[in-house]
DNA sequence: CTGAAAGCGCTAACAA
DNA sequence: TTGTTAGCGCTTTCAG
């Protein structure tokens, strides 16, 4: 038998007979045999090989989006056929800004991998637009904000959809006063969560002078931000950009003698482990299902004649806990 | 010129004449030329690519070691010229227990990665019998706890001195009745933390009876063993065997009104983000560090005439905040 | 020090 | 439906 018709009972079974199908397989059972994905690799140029950028760790901070996500992605990939390819902007030196496309390019011009999925569309992402001139198959976990005619597949979730599902599950629980901590403007995500809460709050005819601050995404300016409020207007609940404000919120709280969720009620962003743990109502995330889709673009992308996959927009889930509730 | 010379240029530089090389490298510049990984791949058998296996996701948790260990592995492996394949065990039905070798095989046999880096060796390890029975390179972040002589390559954190740095911290603050929350005896690791605590209490002279719980690694056994505990014998101080069980011991002070750091301190283990959020002292694994020690083994076992590595031990660091030292 | 020959293991295209 | 031919792009011999 020849080792085309091995290949053949491989990649295109349905091109044997029944039974020289079987006779393939059982030969391949008996010899242990596992084919060689260099050479496919070379012959076929596509390495079924998803390259992935990881951002630098963010310490201080209580996102936990990447690990859950990495995560995520590596069980999507695997049923998709694919293994995920790690690997970083190489270090920064001080004072510098990291290469935008740092990383990329070399992996993909020495036919490493197939495509990339694209993390920090946040920045106004940059490296989609460079990895468009260079004609990288890439998918993007992000809203292609500025340019709404771009032309790549993303997976976003509706971050102000959840802050409103937040803020509705506090109206739900007879709050009025509900502040708002988000980050400073400029950050389109920022601005999108902190759209949920504003239009939920008209909605119900409730004002929100004096109930916002716009800070940086840590602990402490969390917590300056919260005592500040809690003096000048007095909110009843917070609805935080984050879990690390929502963090600081919750010392300010401690440092009053407030009890979360019964004097005063808190909600994050992003359901890390934080506030798994510490009992704080977040806005969670669905990752698998965004990495999930992120591999169904992905392969579209990939296929042949494949049409242009239009981004999707999922829906994030609240986590009740404690901190709105008071119950234990 | 032939390509041979090309070859050279890029992989022996030192076979070529001065004037040979630059003009090579001045035509790799003018053309932009990228060798081709798979080619390179098929005809040396080595992808250059090291396999981790990522454990499922622990929710509930205040444990990081995960994002962190897979920043500084990538970041290690970059250096020394190598990518970071992931790859998971594959879904586990309901009930069962994941098979311990899943993935490893077909990725190896496949001559799809050069090594694997292994990471759960806490379970007796099981994968690393397996893999060397199959001869795959590796290297483990773990001692191999049952077997002295085991004759892979391995990287570890003392987690005893970490645990003890942490009690002669406490003792230092003038703590003498300091009370251990640890986990059901069984962990190797865990009784290695243990061991830290319970020797430094005897080099002080100070008794433990009364002083320790051994629990399931949640949040909720953490509140209820510190409740126990202070119930029972009012310790000043708690070193946990985790961050997870430290903010257990966290809500239990919150509940009777007690402030961490001031009335009683509270130390954990991992320096999660958890940890670094809320204050929590805690004992911080050098992962960058083992990562480096990792993929230098690796090289080492990768080369020709390799020696067998010994292992190596870490220091980990105590991460002193204000649940030890009241102060903000 | 440089060049020519051979082949890594596989699969797309074609021929039988 | 199966077998034959050719070649993916590189590097390890070995000869000039």
């Amino acid at each position: 038998m020849s080792r085309q018709t091995v290949s053949n009972a491989i990649n295109n079974p349905d091109l044997l007979r029944a039974d020289t199908l079987a006779r393939v397989r059982d030969a391949i059972e008996v010899l242990d045999y596992t084919p060689n994905q260099a050479a496919r690799h070379l012959r076929t140029r596509s390495s079924h090989l998803i390259g992935m950028r990881l951002a630098p760790v963010q310490e201080f901070t209580a996102s936990a989006t990447t690990d859950r996500f990495v995560h995520a992605l590596v069980e999507a990939s695997r049923e998709a056929g694919y293994h995920v390819l790690l690997f970083s902007g190489g270090r920064v030196a001080e004072g510098e800004r990291p290469d935008p496309l740092g990383g990329y390019d070399d992996l993909l011009r020495s036919t490493s991998v197939d495509a990339f999925v694209v993390t920090d569309t946040y920045l106004g992402n940059p490296q989609t637009v460079g990895l468009t001139l260079r004609r990288a198959p890439f998918v993007a976990f992000g809203r292609p904000w500025d340019d709404a005619g771009a032309a790549h597949p993303w997976v976003d979730v509706d971050g102000a959809a959840g802050v409103q599902a937040a803020t509705e599950h506090l109206r739900e629980r007879g709050h009025e006063r509900i502040a708002w901590i988000g980050w400073q403007p400029g950050s389109r995500i920022g601005e999108d969560r902190r759209a949920g809460w504003h239009r939920t709050m008209a909605t119900h005819g409730l004002s929100t002078t004096g109930l916002e601050a716009a800070v940086d995404d840590t602990v402490d300016a969390g917590r300056e931000a919260a005592a500040a409020l809690l003096a000048a207007s007095g909110p009843t609940a917070f609805v935080c950009a984050s879990d690390t404000l929502a963090v600081g919120v919750l010392h300010a709280l401690g440092e009053r003698g407030l009890a979360p969720g019964r004097d005063v009620a808190v909600v994050g962003f992003d359901d890390s482990q934080v506030a798994q743990v510490m009992g704080l109502t977040s806005v969670r995330q669905p990752l698998e299902e965004v990495a999930v889709q992120l591999v169904a673009a992905l392969q579209a992308l990939l296929s042949p004649g494949h049409v242009t996959a239009p981004g999707v927009l999922l829906e994030p889930r609240l986590e009740v806990r404690r901190s709105t509730t008071g119950e234990y």
